[in-house]
DNA sequence: CGGGGTGTTTGCGATAGCGCAAAACCAGCC
DNA sequence: GGCTGGTTTTGCGCTATCGCAAACACCCCG
């Protein structure tokens, strides 16, 4: 089995107030993998037989419906954990998660959940707090789709991928993975043509800059305002 | 400080786990309080400085965005937490929390989670369990709402309301605390103009029953029916 | 028993955004 | 260097749903 680098992990919220003896101990319950781009790292529905953590690269959660429409639940960025089905008492994963670039991660079996948190209960009031924390993000976005227009709900989203993997570039902030308008549809409630439509329109304003699968950020000062302009206070 | 009578909350899933002794212990923590109809049980932005057991009632938790429009989170029923914000590392309240019903709570001082956490890890483990449920719900909200149609996620709403919180009636199931139009509005990010065209179909149908802060469910089987239709199928 | 106030119903435009379809684009690959 | 397949753009008509406004219904209260 990989030996995994305590350093590398030591930080994370997931580890606060873990002894390094423990996360040691942690850490060798763990096998790491890497998934190649576009390939799935479990389906939803499938069993939930293990949970990660993300080391490198990015995840799409998504949830498909019956009908087979798709919502983006959230991208995963390196140090977050996912897969937690266990944690919430499902034996079953409820979305589906992709890795839309190389990515590693670290795999523990759920078997090894209770133990763990028995020997080393920070690790479930850590979880509690990033579930929290979701939940929370979770009914903002219902707030969102619920009160916004397209415009501003796709303002927002970018400006929070930007926040969550910007990458910061002379002339502005690229988001840091390969996502396209069908994605940002699927996160903000909407179609690609709307999606679409928007970007070319921000794009001939200078807002943005756009192409295959990649999106920066030109002027995210302005674009806030955008996210926060209130429904009818728009352009003439 | 009144006692509270441990066997009425014993078999609560906070408390599964716990032991009779521990319960008690954890009980003299609280305080319990009665709140009248309509009354606000605390303020989205307020210092998180309680968290709350429903006993009997019925509870709003309700978002409202800094233009005014609110969302309704969810309907806390008997036998529930909220107002978690310090689960989740959160110092003030994310949404308003109003009794709908006049409701008693058990009431516990923020302060002394850390402590029972630290006493009865089983109470982080309980909570991590419910928080993540309600993500998952959280999650089934945002894809209905990203994806059906209004009429669909009243359905939803009314059918979930019902199981939650419905009472048997002889001529179909009763939503057992006042609700209006405009809350319904509101679970499904939607106006209340709809809800009530909606709801006036439907009763013209004999779907429903329905008045001034009353809703009925006549035909359950029905009204399921019409929740899982897809976008087209509708009637002639 | 007569208000007053809140919640509900309904009609009637207005429109944001969808859905379809076709075309253009682009990146890699043989 | 020309194909091929996925992605993006854009035009156009359509409609579900909103928003406003007015009329109602009902409950509580005095």
């Amino acid at each position: 089995m990989a030996k995994v680098d305590t350093s590398l992990v030591a930080h994370l919220p997931l580890f606060a107030g873990v002894s390094p003896d423990a996360l040691d101990e942690i850490l060798r319950e763990a096998r790491s993998a890497r998934y190649p781009r576009n390939s799935a790292i479990f389906e939803q529905g499938a069993d939930a037989q293990s949970f990660f953590l993300l080391l490198h690269g990015h995840v799409r959660a998504a949830k498909t419906t019956p009908t087979g429409e798709q919502i983006v639940v959230r991208y995963v960025a390196p140090g977050e954990t996912f897969g937690l089905a266990m944690a919430i008492g499902a034996a079953r994963y409820p979305a589906t998660a992709i890795a839309v670039d190389d990515s590693v991660v670290l795999i523990w079996p759920t078997s090894a959940w209770p133990r763990l948190v028995e020997r080393f209960p920070a690790l479930a009031a850590n979880t509690l707090q990033t579930v929290g924390t979701r939940l929370q993000e979770s009914h903002t976005r219902i707030l969102e789709i619920s009160t916004q227009q397209v415009e501003q709900r796709v303002a927002h989203a970018l400006l929070r991928l930007a926040k969550q993997s910007g990458k910061k570039l002379d002339h502005g902030i690229e988001i840091d993975f390969p996502i396209s308008r069908q994605d940002i549809a699927q996160m903000t409630g909407t179609t690609l043509h709307t999606v679409s439509r928007i970007l070319s329109g921000w794009e001939s304003q200078g807002l943005v800059e756009s192409g295959r699968q990649r999106i920066i950020l030109r002027e995210p000062h302005r674009i806030v305002v955008l996210a926060e302009q209130s429904p009818d206070s728009g352009a003439a």
